[in-house]
DNA sequence: CCTTGACCTTGCCGCAGCGGCAGGGTTTCT
DNA sequence: AGAAACCCTGCCGCTGCGGCAAGGTCAAGG
């Protein structure tokens, strides 16, 4: 047979088989006189076999390790690792199958893929054209996409989310976005921030392990100087409770 | 935010970072005076997008043109794409692993993967020794490989493989290994060939398009010059049966 | 001051399992 | 005789990075 022959007897094709000959799993048959392989009988029922490993999911090399001892003890350890391999695969893609649902589900609006905790929290916002606020936003995104922040957080910082009050905070954080860094109403709006926030939000979000070094100055350079104070001080009086 | 602290802060490494720099899916940050990269909190809001895109499984093109199209509508169209990929996926795995499980509860002795159809004849069929006999049972498991066979050609051979007249006849096929290819035991041979195997067996074989242009020959090159002869007038005779 | 160690830079190779293509030659059918 | 359908070798491409080489940079410690 030729090798499109041999390919239409066992079902593959013959850039599979060329390249079984070239990562050495199968032999070369011999040649006939015009350089064209000449395959038996024989060489189609190893064909076939090969065949059946990787259909099974074996690696090339698997394969031909199991071909190579010819054992039949081997050949059930590697079948046993594989089938546990796949057991992880599909778990994996339940897992993910499973978000997906969630997002296709809750997502017909949002053209962001969130957490349904992170979208009901931002669902219950006033909606606002504040650039702070959007910014936190962002900031709520980030911590939900790394997966630091848990559902306590959210939930903690329900109650903040739908206060009007908050909307005030906000637009007098904006108002300093062109104030100089000694603006003499930064304290005051720090402090008020920091009050505004409750207690379990900040009990909720977990400080094992510092926060990564060089974050914080990256925040703060997101912020015109006067509003870069304000949160400077607001992380500063956080840290303070922190430690109290 | 150095790539090391934005990777941390995220939760990827630097090496995907840049790698999602050099194929355009997040533009390159400014640079510091030495020439390191300098990430804002924004660019890291960017980058945990694209983490929480690929994780699900999208490729990094699918990514990018989500990104692209922030159309947000977009974006479900490709999720439910891939949520039918990942079903297909799915099922592909578990139809993988049931054949898995058979073949590891059918399998602990036997050093080849069959279907346990084939594996319950050969078992039923008397150990012989015969070369002959030999090759046929590979020439099944090429046949069992490439699924042309169904259960029915295995169970219509049943009763043939547990019939010990059988061996006799293949051991007369031995006998012919060095004969010239006109030895005068040839025919009859043949026609007890032929009258042995039932007519279930030839009308179970699909014979949907015809055999492989070559494989014949191939066969007929696996025997000696007279068991080609007893092979080219079996399969001559089920020709003409075929057409009757 | 010098070293060490932990960062950062660019750039190229490797991976699995082939598919595709280029740039030939052969056989076969019409 | 020409076209179609085969065959040959060989190299690049895909995915999503990981690894390594061969450097430059920066902070802290002996």
């Amino acid at each position: 047979m030729r090798i499109g022959e041999i390919a239409a007897v066992v079902g593959v094709t013959t850039r599979a088989i060329r390249h079984y000959h070239h990562v050495g799993l199968l032999p070369e048959p011999d040649r006939r006189p015009n350089g064209y392989r000449a395959y038996t009988v024989r060489d189609a029922v190893l064909l076939a076999r090969v065949r059946r490993l990787t259909e099974l999911g074996l690696s090339l090399d698997e394969v031909r390790d199991v071909l190579a001892d010819d054992a039949g003890r081997d050949l059930a350890d590697v079948l046993e690792e594989l089938d546990a391999d796949l057991a992880r695969q599909e778990t994996e893609i339940k897992e993910r199958r499973r978000r997906l649902a969630v997002l296709l589900a809750a997502e017909p609006g949002e053209g962001e893929p969130i957490s349904p905790a992170l979208a009901e929290l931002l669902a219950k916002a006033p909606h606002t054209t504040s650039p702070t606020a959007a910014k936190d936003r962002e900031h709520l995104t980030l911590l939900d996409a790394t997966g630091a922040g848990g559902e306590e957080v959210y939930a903690a910082l329900g109650p903040l989310a739908a206060d009007p009050a908050v909307l005030a905070l906000y637009e007098r954080l904006d108002e300093l976005a062109d104030a100089p860094a000694d603006d003499p109403r930064i304290p005051g709006l720090a402090a008020e921030l920091v009050a505004a926030v409750p207690d379990e939000v900040f009990a909720a979000i977990p400080r094992d392990g510092a926060v990564v070094t060089g974050f914080k100055e990256a925040l703060l350079a997101e912020y015109a100087p006067a509003q870069a104070e304000v949160v400077r001080l607001v992380m500063e009086a956080f840290i303070e409770r922190g430690r109290g």
